[in-house]
DNA sequence: CATCTGACGACCG
DNA sequence: GCGGTCGCCAGAT
């Protein structure tokens, strides 16, 4: 399997948001899951600017080892992402794609 | 071919 | 909240 799909859809999250792995895996159909969704990026070229530091685990932990983990931390925080503890608020931080993204604008948007 | 090993996460005690 | 189990699957040994 190839996964520029997975690259392309991380290369979405606008900065100073994150998504899980979890997440990642529902919207692609990935077949194995989240940890399939964990593999991907663990073979994620480097060099393309791929924001890879914003998936993190389901409840906003980092699941790399060190000193990776360090890294991503440093990363998420240089771009406003807050954290409570050794988690990620996800409660403020998480990304949702947005429906009108994939299709055409809804318009009259009940606001 | 057998096993082990992950950048996972849901579930359970 | 914390630790253990289990399903998942591609690569490495």
């Amino acid at each position: 399997m190839s996964w520029e799909a997975v690259y392309r859809w991380v290369q979405q999250i606008p900065r100073g948001r994150v998504v899980t792995y979890g997440q990642l895996a529902r919207a692609l159909r990935l077949r194995g899951g989240a940890r399939t969704a964990g593999r991907a990026l663990a073979a994620c070229p480097r060099g393309r600017g791929i924001p890879w530091q914003r998936v993190v685990g389901a409840e906003g932990k980092l699941l790399l080892r060190e000193p990776l983990a360090q890294l991503q931390r440093r990363l998420l925080e240089a771009e406003g992402v807050h954290f409570a503890g050794d988690r990620v608020d996800l409660t403020r931080h998480r990304w949702r794609p947005d429906r009108a993204r994939r299709r055409r604008r809804s318009r009259g948007a009940v606001l």
